[in-house]
Order: C-alpha cells, then structure tokens, then sequence
DNA sequence: ATGGGTGTTGCACATGATGCAACGACGACT
DNA sequence: AGTCGTCGTTGCATCATGTGCAACACCCAT
C-alpha cells in the first residue's frame, strides 16, 4: 500500500538469504541505486540492517531484540510455560508449544529434557505444518471454508512415507482432529519421532495454541506415548482454564 | 533519510512494549489515523505486524523467521558452535558467544550444561555491556578514541558492588584486557556469578567474536574457575584459526 | 434511538521520494 | 605508475506518493 515502505520491506528477506551490496538490492528491487541507499541508511538506523566491513548489508541486531520482546508479550506463552515445564518433568519428554497466525504455525515455547540442544534453532522456525500435530490442531479449529483454502495453497512434501500426501487427505484429518480433540503426529515428519498433541483454548471455545509432547522411538514406542494422552490433555486443559481467567473475552 | 520508512519502523519498537490500537498508534507516531492506518497495512503484507482478534496491532512471525535466518547466516557462529559444545561438554558449565554490533554486545549462542533453560530469553538479549567479559573483549579491540566515544556514553548501572562504576574505570579495565588477551566478569553483573572469556579473531587480527564460561559460585569457586583460562583460549583460538581459514581477508 | 468510540475510504494538495548524472574513492589490471 | 572499471555517494529537478482532512461505516454502551 505505501510503496516505499514496501520497498523498504522486501529488502529484509532479501537480505536474510545472505548479505549483499548496495547494487544487488538495488538491482533485485528494480530501483535506482540512490533509492536503495536512502532505503538502506533508513532500515540502518533502525537497527534492522548492519553494514559490515566489506560495506556489504546484512540482517541487524535490533531485529533480535524485536523477535525477543514480541514472543515475551505473547500471554498464552508466559501463562503456558510453567505447565510445559511441569509436564515434562513428570514425563521427562520435549514439549512444544505453538500458535497460529497467517497462514504459518510456529513455535513458541518448547522445554527439552535431556540435551541442551540450541532450542532457537526451532523456536520460531515455521513447523513442518502438513504433519505435526500442533499444526493439525491449531488448523482444525478455523472454519470450514478457510481451513480448505489453506490446505489448497499448501505444499504436502513427502518427510517420509507416512507424511500426509495431500489436501484432500489433510482436510480429513483435520477433520478427524477436530471431533476428537487432540491429535498426534506418528513419523511423518521424520521417522523415528511421534508426537501427541491437545489445544488451548480460550474463553470462548477457539483454539489459540496448541502443545504437544515429542519423544523418538528408540525412548518409548508410539503406544506408550500414547498413554500419556490423558496427561498432555489435562495439561492443555490448565492452561486453557488459566488463560481463560486471565483473559476477558472481547468477543461473544 | 526516508521518512515514510521512518515513521513505518518507528512502529515496530512500538509494538515490542505491547498490543497497540490504530489510535494509538497514530497518537504516537504523531500523525493521522489514515497514515497510520497506511503503514501499519503494509507492514502487515509483510508479515511484521500481525492484527489479533480484537483488532490490535502487535508484533507478527516474520519477524522470527527473519532473526532466525539471520542468525544462521553469521558464519562465525556456524563454525564456532562445535567447539562450545565440546568446551561445554569438558567443563560442564555455560558457554556463551556474543559479537558486537553499534554499539551493542548481543549473544548469538548459547550452551547451556544443566538445566533446559529457555535459551531464547538471552541470545538476541543486549549483554550487560559494561560489565560482561564478552563485552569487555569486544570493546577493547575497539581504537582507542572509538572505545573513548563508546564508553563516554554508557550507563554505568551498579548491578552488585563490582560493577564497573564509570567510564574511567571501564576504559582503564578495557586496557587490560586488550594487553592480556582474555577477560573476567566476577560478580559484576550478578553477586554469585563469574565468568571466563577469551576474543575470537579473524584473519586480520581484529575480535571478531567473544566467548566465555560462567558458573555460579556455589558450583566453583572464581579461582576454580579461572584454571578453565587456559582451556578457554585454547578454544577461541581453535574458532579463530579455522574462522580465519575459511574467511578470505577484505582487508590488509 | 442516540451518542461516542472505533476503523475505513476518497480526494486535493504539496511534501517528500525518485532517478538522473556527475563526482569521488578505491582496486585491478596492464 | 597510469588508466580504466566498479562501487558508493551527493545535489538536484520532476512529479509520483504519501499526507491529512472530512465524511462515512460500524460496533457497542447508554
């Protein structure tokens, strides 16, 4: 809508697939030169684009701060995390939890047990969102209608065999997901890894997370995660209760 | 240099504090509802600025997406990343990596020994400047009237009674640590916790990382602690020889 | 019904963004 | 050493673009 900001913009993703010099941005946005200097010096004093040695543009530092502080004010997640921690505690596997919003599911939380693993490398990666199960969750609950305009637009790229092949086989899990309230994802994003999942709901029914536990098989087999169903679900249902509390419904 | 850019991203730090409304918004930025309107549209084309249910304005993924990718690409970071791990695995204690960037430290990884912190709640996070070792590393092989210039204009905040308490006594410290090639924070930031660091170089010579060590005093001592020096430089300069490999110098 | 509070649209104006061309700095190549 | 080529930078004239206004549409509360 206001063209140079747009301008502006469309040079962050450009920018995040690798640093470039004044011409390159210049010549991938179709603008003059000067235009993308100005453009360039703007982002610069925001903080969103450092300039390195070689004069060369990459993505900049304030751009982290602003991740950092916009996952911090997301309540679902502060009220959340305390349960997550909990749960795994008590049964010692990586539960994540993950919102919603534009068409992409991302995590926003995730507490691993065992190894200090570089838990960012996930946390606001986009998830595999044909086949977790947080993704099926939090898919299932929008309208009819949209959730099948969603699923045309996806990619269904085959993680392994039992990867969810298409649109049409996807809408009926959601479908499946829908009625019975929780989901699970066995394999089918990589092989050896299932997952159990349940939604969060808010004041008024929707779904505005979802959680689930992830554990690979050679730890315990996809029935006996499965018998921590009952658990994940009473977990979601706390939080759910909780935000509820928290959280005056603006809506009917 | 562009105002509507300007103005545009001036949004952003906005939102970080918390769900704003169009008034808002406009009220703060100081200008007309519409133009306000206008850019907070194509901020939201882009994925900046998610719009939730009751119509607020807060802060959206892409910006996740995009600090993510960011991050992946600091090739310092890609390379120095088995080398904490295995640092971390030898000493058990966290392993921090920060760079500096106008005039801000920031930590780019982590590695956590013990407990599944949330991770994320640090790297991005501005490191206390004036104290960290990692800090002190990365200003000291600033030039003298560039350290000058950054040291004049930082807050001196008295976290515990060893904090550095003005410009002098930083910049005096910042000597130091330049001449003797690694740095300590002892309880200058928080009481019971110390840390080692060590400056990691390019092929030109110039810090173009820090790493450091830190443990809580009641797990060692700062004493204990500072026999890890040695492992600790070793480290960096193991990074540094193979940053310095794969990096083809700009610069003489 | 009525009022105040939102967010939204169309439009006339002029501000501010644009591309050009010329300059300067630096390195490379001969 | 000299010259050419490349890249970033600047000032400027043009007019496209962003701007604020005022009116409208909408929702909720009274």
């Amino acid at each position: 809508m206001s063209q140079t900001v747009d301008r502006a913009l469309s040079i962050l993703p450009l920018l995040a697939q690798g640093p470039a010099d004044l011409g390159q941005v210049a010549e991938r946005l179709g603008v003059h030169k000067s235009t993308a200097l100005r453009l360039l010096r703007t982002l610069h004093e925001h903080g969103l684009v450092y300039r390195q040695q070689d004069q060369r543009y990459r993505l900049g530092a304030r751009l982290f701060a602003l991740a950092q502080e916009a996952v911090e004010n997301l309540d679902v997640r502060e009220i959340a995390h305390p349960h997550l921690v909990e749960l795994n505690e008590s049964c010692g596997h990586t539960v994540h939890l993950a919102v919603y919003e534009e068409q992409e599911v991302l995590y926003i939380d995730k507490v691993e047990s065992r190894y200090p693993v570089r838990m960012y490398s996930r946390i606001g990666k986009p998830v595999a969102i044909t086949v977790a199960a947080v993704a099926k969750l939090l898919l299932a609950d929008l309208s009819e209608p949209e959730r099948r305009a969603v699923a045309e637009k996806l990619d269904y790229p085959m993680y392994t065999s039992r990867s969810t092949p298409n649109a049409g086989a996807f809408l009926k899990e959601l479908t499946v997901v829908r009625e019975q309230g929780w989901a699970t994802d066995l394999g089918g994003h990589e092989e050896s890894i299932n997952c159990v999942g349940a939604p969060i709901r808010g004041a008024d029914g929707r779904v505005v997370a979802a959680m689930s536990v992830s554990a690979p098989n050679v730890v315990v087999t996809a029935e006996e995660l499965l018998t921590l169903l009952p658990l994940v679900r009473r977990t979601a249902d706390s939080i759910s209760r909780e935000y509820s509390g928290t959280t005056r419904p603006k809506k009917a």
